[in-house]
DNA sequence: GTGAAAGCGCTAACAC
DNA sequence: GTGTTAGCGCTTTCAC
């Protein structure tokens, strides 16, 4: 533990400055001295103090990620995807939550960015408040967005086709005979749930099906709401007779409103989620979905800020990853 | 970003270690210094370089954790739990997966070590090889157990009654009628597993039920081994008619099987399930499971470390969380 | 109360 | 090829 290169190079009877040569394998050391210093380490079990090698690199290998929530499934696989990528470079994720919540968003980047992270990958919970991130970027340290775009800001961003996806998602319920959609999103500070609420209107504009705006439940990031916005729309007169929900947590929510009401899937109550989920073909019926490629989201974010820590230059990228209707059943398709 | 103590200094004019003192807050400063230091850092925007103060204090207000898979539900949830215990300390979590393969957990141990963590919290591989714990112990880092014991090494860990568990989880099963009742569990290296595979025997000898050893399916650490495993149960002639999983992989797995064999639950298959998820109540039927408190095993596992970093010494300790059973009808129970 | 100076463990000029 | 030396940015004696 408190080896240091000084210790070793004593033992192995070297300066302190060859000994660092022959353990961090740079500059030229004799072939004898080098021997005798990766001896002395191995017998020592000495390993380099990273912090102390920090300091003088001015880099710690070590990365940031900023999530709503590592206990929600997507923010899971977007951070394994992440850690794969950067970990195969030698970087070490740093992790924080942020509740979706701004405040405590500010204070785990600020807390990341004293511990001096290379890089940052950050899923914002507002879209508009960004001047932490922008600060960060005039700072010098790269940031990538996750899943989230943030309007004014131009920086590198990896998501999905959420428009797309989401107005696909409609038409499909229209395609099978729904006039009447609802849908049940969370806050619209939320990037991606713009998004998706966009490209809900714009489904039914492309289906010629209207949209009636008190339609849209729009409540908070938790399942429990995803519960109360369907049931809220569950329990009106003139009900929908088809859901489209946001995300998981509104999705789990939504079945939830959907079993207390007592209403039949697909038959008096259609619904397509955005964003797959493990146990969605083992309810009953299987759910229809608008599956994304988490892990993937979370690899390309690696990438990208890899790349930029690496001192690529140039304009920020918009990374779109293509969702994918998966047709199981609740939307009242036939299925075999 | 290129601002340091020296440069707030000057623009208060006062020395670097007045400066220091101020923006510390120890020591003495006058109150006329200390409102100039921090008007000055305020208006420069300077933030402590974290690195450079971890290699002074010698502790980097950092904790390793070491997971299967952070995609893993379980190991979301755990960490969920340490972050929020520890990020109320200052401390902040790196985090890395070993896909509970020994190698790369001993990898990721030494990546963390390296980069000096506080302490680590690991949820280990093989319950066998823990020298690279050992040694890390021996070196003055504290290091706790999370979910999993390991043989022959008193260290702090935090676990559940994995045996009073899974002995409750057969008797129940048991109670409902079954005689001939198969597991389906991942790798005996893994400690937990190992435990719950003795509380399945425990279970059967006190509720006078023979134990067929080949109806104890033991397989890798992955749903499709989970699958496999069950499906070898279900395919038999004299197929169990009742199945315990050990964890929720294995449950996911046995699900899928049986679906596959196209057998009823809980008429032609019971089923009970170690460890609670999230849409056990809306698969049909809901499953029946062992739950585990797992956000708060984390949480334990947290200020157990938190401790040790604070200079506690004293015997390492075993906390066990008490398992819950909660019948959904999946075991063949009458729901209302 | 304040400043000068040493030192945490490492890397990297710069001489020889 | 090797050693000496000067920092990286911070904390902390030790004088004054």
């Amino acid at each position: 533990m408190g080896m240091t290169v000084g210790d070793i190079a004593q033992a192995a009877g070297v300066s302190q400055a060859t000994a660092a040569r022959a353990l961090g394998g740079y500059g030229s050391v004799s072939e004898d001295a080098r021997r005798r210093v990766l001896a002395a380490a191995e017998r020592l079990g000495y390993h380099r103090n990273e912090v102390a090698a920090s300091l003088v690199a001015g880099s710690t290998r070590t990365i940031g990620l900023v999530v709503g929530d590592i206990e929600n499934p997507f923010f899971a696989a977007a951070a394994r995807g992440l850690t794969d990528v950067v970990e195969a470079e030698g970087q070490t994720v740093l992790l924080a939550n942020s509740d979706e919540d701004s405040e405590r968003e500010r204070e785990a980047v600020a807390a990341l960015r004293g511990r001096r992270v290379d890089g940052l990958v950050v899923a914002t919970a507002a879209s508009s408040e960004a001047d932490h991130l922008r600060a960060t970027v005039d700072a010098g340290v790269p940031v990538v967005l996750l899943d989230r775009p943030v309007s004014g800001l131009k920086l590198d961003t990896v998501m999905v086709d959420n428009e797309a996806g989401a107005a696909r998602a409609v038409r499909h319920l229209a395609d099978h005979g729904h006039r009447r959609i609802g849908m049940v999103t969370d806050t619209l500070d939320i990037g991606s749930s713009a998004e998706r609420v966009r490209g809900f209107r714009r489904g039914a504009r492309q289906a010629e099906v209207e949209v009636d705006e008190s339609l849209i439940a729009v409540g908070g990031a938790t399942q429990e709401e995803g519960y109360r916005g369907a049931f809220s729309l569950l329990e009106r007169r003139d009900r929908p007779t088809a859901l489209f929900t946001a995300n998981n947590f509104m999705t789990y929510g939504a079945l939830l409103a959907i079993r207390e009401v007592g209403l039949a899937i697909p038959d008096e109550i259609a619904i397509v989620g955005f964003d797959d989920f493990v146990w969605a073909t083992l309810v009953n019926p299987p759910i229809t979905v608008v599956s994304q490629p988490v892990g993937r989201l979370g690899q390309e974010a690696g990438r990208l800020l890899l790349e930029r820590i690496h001192g690529n230059g140039g304009e920020p990228r918009r990374i779109r990853l293509r969702t994918k209707l998966i047709s199981r059943g609740s939307a009242g398709e036939e299925t075999s």
